[in-house]
RNA sequence: GGGCGUGUAGCUCAGUUGGUUAGAGCGCUGCCCUGAUAAGGCAGAGGUCGGAGGUUCAAGUCCUCCCACGCCCA
């Protein structure tokens, strides 16, 4: 970073590893030369058909900008741009444009809050174009702080090109996707039962009822809806077949008016009884009626038939109360109402195992009512009062009435019991009145129908993890129910359904822009904006009904009907001619990503939605990801601050510390994971450091020797064993990347790359850096060019590889080995724009990595040995004994020698295929192999292999075979376990024993003093700050047995060696000065006892 | 209430078609190595594999039920 540095050598490495300093530094290089803008320029291009490359669909689901982002979004994010990213880099175009999610709820709950404005009555009032433009205003408020922290994460995503669900064009494209489902018969108007809030005058969403009041049960203790005092009536209702009464229960009695039949359950068995005291026969279930008793309510009764449910179907009763009496018969004289109906969903405990249906009122009621037949009778508005249709409790509200119906029912002896309940019940999030059910007129797709087309377009899709498309969405197809798509909401895109005002099944659905102008007879070009303010004026005449006038419907879009229509609204399709291709031949996009939430959400609503206009999935691959939890393993909660902010995460650790982490957890499983700021802590570690002290490594000792990279360095082949040994597990490492990337299986990308640092640092480098040592002109100056340029392919190829995952260290290591070096070439100046590695397959040697893992086994085993045998390994031994029956052991141990002598510190290897002596045999009997062939048998024939001596084991060695308990065991059958004999310094593993000769010679000890001087000497260089290749004047003093070693003049050349020593003066200490503490320059050690003391001078 | 997941060491997680003594990383303890390393190596402590039944010669793994947690849907 010195501006005197030659441009075409390594840079010196940051004196600090600082990664968020460095990423900052990333993030204001690809700035400045435009590398982003170049990538994503690609992808908008291609999706105009304005590119040479093939392009990879990716459609990105938009989120709502009226919070700021965190977890749930920075998770998917990273997978949505490591995707797209190792996509681009195998030579695809991919667009990647950021969505917005405009529409819905969120914001409108917003600024009602705001406004102070809330329900329906009240924002009218208010006026629709003025909240609309509140809306408009808010929705956004938060989006330059999304698009800093997505940037900061390191997702490459355009937000220029971006598309919102609130544009005009986006809208049209919904508006298309309406009408062509209205087409082809798809769109129908019903009711669904729906909560709604009398005192708003409006109906709740399943998530606003969800923000209502809450309180624990007293009893369970589980948190749920506030609990309230309701009437707990039971009514008696006469049978018009017979002189008795089907009893029935209720805790809202206002629902009572509106009895259309009762239900039983077909399979529950029923009783008919008479009461002693009043000798009133009565119908009900057995169970209850005892229950009733119990409590004391119903008195003393003589049980007269019993029956089961289905039996009672059918019977006809007399109407409660008179006031819809009218529908009790069909116009063709057969019974419509007031009867008993089957519902498999009664259930016994509670009331009378008779139910009251009120259709309008309930949604269990209303399925009933639906399959029955029944009409709909719903006698109030969204207000719960009363309308005319009632008699005397017209104008009363719902709950107010309760007391009312009461009393006219016990006047006309129509009660059985009245008592008083207290049970959770919903309430209004805002006012905190109790909800009242009921059904209201909507808008919906059919969906049923095209069951069996969505579970065949499934079996398509790519799931990753597999369960969550065979399971949860699987199921969730094969049970889908019609979609109810209408709101009674206002800052939507309207359904573009208009209605005459004289006949209301004179409709039009308008599919553009254009038709609408046309319709309205307006100028093209006069309609700029499709918010209901601007939209619900239009009235044109009806073409059908003389004198009609046509309004738009109330009603907008369930804002999931617009994100599943995003895949035709952000290229306004097909309104856009210059996308139009793009989009069609993009369906099913490429790749998607989201969390799984979004399985009923969004992916659900996109394969609807393309099923029912293309027949055909909407998206090829999907990613998706589990939930990220806090670390106490409950939700993040912004009230419990229980999780650190996401910024100051990135701050302190890095954003691509952050991806590694998230991006290795269960998540990418779909699993919930608990984010832990210690795991994004240590992904520094085990990540990003190890690849950054390779780097230093490389730099440090190519400034030292001078050497650079040249455009032949990459494509070298080095011909010694470990250059040939890392290159190859090069190979593997490329290899399982891009194995995972195609599989979209991103959970094991960390742990390879872990894998592949771990050999480079621990073994390649470890045991080959002595090779960078040798000054100019010292040993062979060929390896030392094999050795640099290994060193740099590896690096490079790495680097390549993981730059998905990390983008910004990626690109660090990228600037600094090609384009600071010279070696980039026009166009290649970020690694984002270079082609993924290949596997190259010439460069594989399997046998080779076998040997290397051999002789690995070997120095843990002999690391063993000296840990437990307490021999310090910078003190040489004698010999290794390495033994093995396996001659592939043999040879690799052989050939691994230097290593292994190197590593272990030892003089001399001995190899031999004996064993006896050092171990001892004991066999047990192979499971797997036997235990189906055997069965029962297993067990005895187990015990005899245990209990075979070491003459049995070794004949079975010989013959391959033995026979017990009557069965032949083959080779295979018997496994023998090597153990040590006794006290010796050996260890074993399978098929592989080593003993390590302890005695210590003295001019082993004197060696072994010598590397302890040697240590000190380093470690006082290092602390000195002194550079690798500084020469230094020592001066040792010390007396005793030291003085002998460092004054003998073989080990006194090696120290001078070791520790690039010009010169070494020995001062002997015959005073005993050092000893006795009275020198304190320079630093003083402690050696077996004796007390050295050691200067450095840098040597000028 | 239903669907789909999850539950294994203090923490985060592996654990193949059932197979012997259930593994790794982090953390902890001890020792060792270091002429790039903020790393690394060796060893130790730490487990009723959520619980209970069952199938089997053999169950963390298969079956049934239950418990807890999560998401979605009622």
């Amino acid at each position: 970073m010195t501006s005197s540095e030659p441009l075409s050598t390594l840079q010196a490495p940051p004196a600090q590893f600082d990664l968020p300093g460095l990423e900052e530094g990333i993030l204001q290089l690809w700035a400045e030369r435009d590398v982003e803008g170049r990538s994503l320029r690609e992808g908008a291009a291609a999706a105009r058909g304005r590119s040479d490359r093939p392009s990879f669909a990716f459609n990105d689901g938009p989120p709502f900008a009226t919070g700021l982002p965190h977890y749930g979004h920075l998770l998917p994010g990273t997978i949505k741009d490591i995707v797209p990213r190792y996509q681009a880099m195998c030579g695809f175009a991919v667009e990647r444009r950021f969505g917005w999610d405009c529409h819905g709820l969120p914001i409108e709950s917003l600024v009602e809050s705001d406004l102070g404005v809330h329900g329906q009555a009240e924002i009218e009032a208010y006026g629709i174009d003025r909240f609309n433009a509140a809306c408009r205003a808010g929705v956004l408020r938060f989006t330059k702080e999304w698009e800093t922290m997505v940037r900061r994460t390191g997702r490459w995503v355009d937000f220029e090109n971006d598309y919102k669900t609130m544009d005009p064009s986006f809208m049209e494209t919904v508006w298309w996707v309406f009408r062509r489902l209205w087409d082809e018969g798809l769109i129908y108007e019903g009711f669904r039962v729906q909560p709604v809030s009398p005192a708003l005058g409006t109906p709740l969403s399943n998530f606003e009822v969800a923000q209502g009041p809450q309180e624990k049960d007293p009893v369970t203790r589980k948190e749920g809806h506030k609990r309230i005092a309701d009437p707990s009536l039971t009514a008696r209702f006469r049978l018009e077949d017979e002189d008795a009464s089907l009893w029935a229960w209720t805790t809202t009695p206002w629902t009572l008016p509106s009895n259309l039949a009762l239900a039983v359950h077909p399979d529950v068995t029923y009783v008919k009884v008479r009461l002693v005291d009043t000798g009133e026969i009565a119908y009900l279930e057995p169970g209850r009626l005892a229950d009733y008793q119990a409590r004391g309510r119903v008195g003393a009764t003589e049980e007269l038939a019993r029956m089961p449910g289905r039996e009672l179907v059918g019977r006809p009763y007399a109407p409660l109360l008179p006031f819809f009496e009218r529908y009790r018969e069909r116009e063709d004289g057969s019974r419509w109402s007031f009867k008993v109906v089957a519902a498999e969903y009664v259930t016994v405990d509670s009331g009378t195992g008779i139910v009251h249906q009120a259709p309008a009122f309930g949604e269990d009621d209303y399925q009933v009512g639906q399959r029955e037949g029944l009409p709909m009778v719903r006698p109030m508005g969204l207000t719960g009062v009363f309308d005319d249709s009632v008699g005397g409790f017209a104008g009363m509200f719902a709950k107010d009435a309760d007391k009312a119906i009461v009393a006219r029912l016990k006047a006309e002896g129509k009660v059985v019991d009245h008592d008083s309940i207290v049970h959770p019940y919903p309430h209004c999030y805002r006012t905190d009145s109790p909800l009242l059910y009921m059904a209201l007129s909507t808008w919906f797709m059919k969906v049923e129908p095209l069951r069996e087309r969505l579970v065949r377009h499934n079996e398509a899709i790519h799931w990753v993890p597999e369960h969550v498309g065979t399971g949860r969405f699987g199921n969730w197809l094969a049970a889908a129910r019609d979609w109810n798509l209408a709101r009674s909401r206002f800052w939507g895109t309207p359904l573009p359904i208009w209605r005459c005002d004289e006949d209301p099944s004179d409709m039009v659905c308008v599919g553009s822009i254009a038709r609408l102008e046309q319709l309205a007879g307006m100028e093209p070009g006069s309609i700029t904006d499709l918010h209901r303010e601007n939209i619900d004026p239009i009235t044109f005449p009806s073409a059908k009904t003389p004198g009609g006038t046509m309004r738009r419907v109330p009603e907008v879009f369930d804002c999931w009907f617009e994100s599943g229509s995003m895949p035709y609204a952000q290229s306004h399709y097909p309104f856009d001619q210059s996308k139009r291709q793009y989009v069609e031949e993009h369906l099913p996009a490429d790749f998607i990503a989201e969390g799984l939430d979004q399985t009923r959400g969004w992916f659900y609503t996109l394969h609807v939605l393309a099923t029912a206009l293309f027949d055909r999935p909407a998206f090829e691959h999907v990613i998706v990801n589990g939930l990220v939890l806090a670390e106490d393993g409950k939700k993040m909660s912004k009230r419990l601050k229980n999780y650190p902010d996401p910024a100051d995460v990135i701050r302190q650790y890095g954003a691509d510390a952050l991806r590694a982490y998230l991006v290795n957890s269960a998540a990418v499983r779909a699993e919930p994971m608990r984010f832990s700021e210690r795991g994004v802590r240590d992904t520094v570690r085990k990540i990003v450091l190890p690849l950054w002290n390779a780097y230093n490594f490389l730099a440090t000792y190519a400034r030292a020797d001078g050497w650079s990279p040249s455009s032949q360095t990459l494509g070298h082949r080095p011909s010694a064993a470990l250059d040939r040994w890392i290159l190859s597990r090069l190979q593997a490492f490329v290899g399982q990347m891009r194995t995972e990337l195609d599989a979209y299986a991103l959970s094991n990308l960390v742990p390879s790359f872990y894998e592949i640092c771990d050999d480079l640092n621990n073994w390649y480098i470890r045991r080959g850096r002595r090779r960078y040592w040798r000054g100019k002109g010292e040993g062979d100056a060929s390896d030392k060019d094999d050795a640099y340029a290994t060193l740099f392919q590896v690096l490079s190829t790495i680097t390549h590889a993981i730059a998905p995952v990390i983008p910004f260290f990626a690109e660090w290591m990228y600037q600094r080995l090609h384009v600071d070096t010279g070696l980039a070439g026009e166009g290649e100046d970020s690694v984002h724009l270079m082609r993924y590695p290949q596997v190259d397959a010439g460069r594989r040697d399997e046998a080779l990595e076998r040997d290397v893992s051999a002789v690995r086994q070997v120095v843990n085993l002999g690391m063993a040995i000296r840990e437990r045998e307490k021999l310090a390994v910078r003190r040489p031994l004698a010999t290794i004994t390495v033994a093995s029956p396996d001659p592939e052991v043999r040879r690799a141990v052989e050939t691994g020698r230097e290593d292994l002598l190197g590593e272990l510190n030892v003089k001399e290897l001995r190899v031999q295929e004996d064993d006896r002596g050092l171990v001892e045999l004991s066999a047990k009997a192979n499971f797997k192999t036997l235990g189906k062939r055997l069965g029962k048998k297993m067990k005895a024939v187990a015990a005899a292999v245990a209990a075979m001596d070491a003459a049995a084991l070794t004949a079975y060695l010989k013959a391959g075979s033995v026979e017990l308990e009557g069965e032949t065991l083959g080779e295979g059958d018997v496994l023998v376990v090597r153990e040590t004999i006794g006290e010796q310094a050996a260890e074993a593993a399978e098929g592989v024993t080593v003993v390590l000769d302890t005695a210590q010679s003295d001019a082993l000890r004197r060696e072994g003093l010598a590397r302890e001087i040697v240590n000190r000497v380093q470690n006082l260089r290092k602390n000195k700050g002194l550079e690798v290749s500084d020469r230094i004047e020592l001066r040792l003093t010390c007396h005793g047995e030291l003085a002998a070693v460092a004054g003998d003049p073989e080990l006194a050349e090696m120290i001078k060696g070791e520790t690039l020593a010009t010169a070494l003066t020995v001062v002997g200490d015959p005073a005993g000065v050092i000893d006795a503490g009275l020198v304190d320059e320079d630093e003083r050690f402690e050696i077996d006892g004796e007390t050295l003391r050691v200067a450095v001078a840098k040597d000028a």
